[in-house]
DNA sequence: AACATTTTCGCAAACGTTTGCTGTGGATAT
DNA sequence: ATATCCACAGCAAACGTTTGCGAAAATGTT
């Protein structure tokens, strides 16, 4: 069996096609009878109407584009999901693409958007990138872009963040209000924008507020490295860690287990997170929430700004929260 | 600026369409010399086909619907993630639906992936309807559906799923191994077909290679249910608990954290993941893999056969394997 | 030089819609 | 009875491609 189209109803009708194109849209022209008719032969026929047809036709596809290194990812994948959903509430589809941190795959995905007529691109860039060219046709064809996460070092876009320097100070408050001495802060990859902003809002929380706390600074690039090094900084003692994300706090929590560190007594742990991996543990890590879906609804109305008309360019970053665990 | 087309292309060069469009495709009508040309112009233009128009006229939209209940899941999204990989290797796009488990918002969905003449559908079901009747029309448009992990229980259907019955097993023999005495196994839905599968063959190992062993079992719905039939539990002394998925796990491990249960000493674990889960914890949980990334390529692969011209409908697994972490 | 081939390209229809405009018949108003 | 208007429906173009077929130009053959 075929799909149907408007051409088959209306010859089983015996009227035009764009009687019955009118009559299924509720079209004031038509009278209420042929309407009967028309909707009820295309309901049995299960008419569903071909969407390349119409968008290429309108020239108007309700389709956003979304591009991601890797939906394997808490914060990713609960701001994809955020954002399916507002597409899906107003009526808008999603075609999600991963960029696997490669440039080149991320020029293909972006092709792709653009041979699919995209009306919208939510991006977020791959680390290694900073070129923006392939991004730039977008802005020559009027599509809007709204960057989020990881956003380009220039101006002249539209960014939704999460608060990173927001975030770095209110962990650093939360160490600061219990009175700790000496802390472990682990970082992410240096070369990435959003670690040299949590690291610098840290930094500088502590040493203007609390001047007196010990600070011991590393990185880690991933939840191994994390691990090591946390291992290797026990031996001078912190009485806390801070940990900057999941990846690194998934590894310092196994360091932690492996020393069989009792937390918060032995040791206290506070981390930015999304808010999934904290609840894993017992006691519940202290941290502050980073929400990928509050990001989300964040950049769907940015989208839907764009689209309204704003010129206006702006960045916007969600609000962050401490939320206590016990683990501080 | 507007996309270029083959119109405005051909225009320009004093050539019609069918000339730019075969140039484009490597025609052999066309001379090297204007093929040259075009490509040329095409580049400079940055020219892209617009989608929409080819999948009307060639009637073959490269497109897969994948329905899924939520993303946020560590096993679907390493699912989704190796089907979208595939999909970009081989030309195919992706539109990724959650349905939230929930039968209205699958039908539209559904209806979604039908207006957009997609070529193959990866459904996974949502838990609570068995009604199969959207998907019906599917098959009078011979369009392939690949059903995975929940499937419906019907045989006319392609399915790939992982090895329940066979997980399960793996984890039973692990236990007998080990010469356990008690252990207490936790399930999930009782109404998931995916619940009954893991539930009898885990018995059926149990009792037929070692009816000795003492069995408590029982059911959660969720993690933090996990958590207190765990505590409940733990004053009957079992030396082992199997936890049928990454949710339960993640809830027992909390009541063994909050017990401060050392394990394996005073406790041994075993579960079926996906793998993400056991390895954030110290020893690492022993878990019997099933892997969603290895049963998104199964279903790709069934898709292919499917688009090749199959019609042996046939039912797929993947093939369940013991990783040892310490925690037995 | 005449013809046969091959190379190179254009015409036009078709895919399934939407939509501005035109046309018809009947009802109402004068 | 004629003019006017409204309700209803059809015509046809357009969106950007692909592709079978035919035609012109270039080349080769005798």
């Amino acid at each position: 069996m075929n799909n149907a189209t408007l051409k088959n109803i209306s010859e089983l009708l015996g009227l035009s096609i764009s009687t019955v194109s009118r009559a299924l849209k509720n079209h004031p022209d038509i009278s209420e009878k042929t309407k009967l008719r028309v909707m009820e032969l295309a309901t049995t026929l299960d008419y569903e109407p071909n969407v390349n047809a119409i968008n290429l036709r309108t020239n108007n596809t309700r389709l956003f584009g979304l591009i991601v290194p890797s939906i394997l990812n808490f914060f990713y994948d609960t701001f994809i999901s955020s954002v399916e959903e507002e597409c899906r509430k107003n009526n808008y589809s999603l075609m999600i693409l991963q960029s696997g941190d490669d440039p080149v795959i991320e020029a293909t995905s972006l092709k792709l958007c653009r041979q699919n007529r995209i009306t919208g691109l939510f991006a977020c860039i791959s680390s290694h990138s900073n070129q923006l060219e392939p991004y730039i046709k977008f802005k020559d064809l009027k599509i809007p872009v709204i960057f989020f996460d990881k956003v380009p070092d220039v101006n002249d876009c539209n960014k939704v963040c999460v608060a990173d320097a927001e975030a770095a100070c209110l962990a650093a408050d939360a160490i600061i209000s219990k009175k700790k001495k000496k802390v472990l802060a682990l970082f992410g990859n240096e070369r990435l924008l959003i670690t040299r902003k949590r690291l610098a809002a840290f930094k500088e929380t502590m040493s203007s507020k609390a001047p007196s706390i010990k600070l011991l600074i590393d990185f880690a690039n991933n939840a191994a490295e994390a691990d090591t090094l946390t291992a290797k900084y026990m031996k001078q003692k912190p009485d806390t860690v801070f940990c900057m994300s999941d990846e690194i706090l998934t590894g310092t929590m196994k360091a932690i287990q492996k020393k069989q560190l009792s937390f918060p007594d032995e040791i206290s742990i506070i981390a930015i997170s999304n808010g999934f991996i904290p609840k894993l543990y017992y006691p519940e890590i202290t941290y502050v929430e980073t929400s990928g879906s509050k990001l989300g609804k964040l950049a769907f109305s940015s989208m839907m700004a764009c689209l309204g008309g704003s010129t206006f360019i702006q960045e916007l970053t969600t609000e962050a929260v401490l939320v206590e665990g016990g683990s501080l």
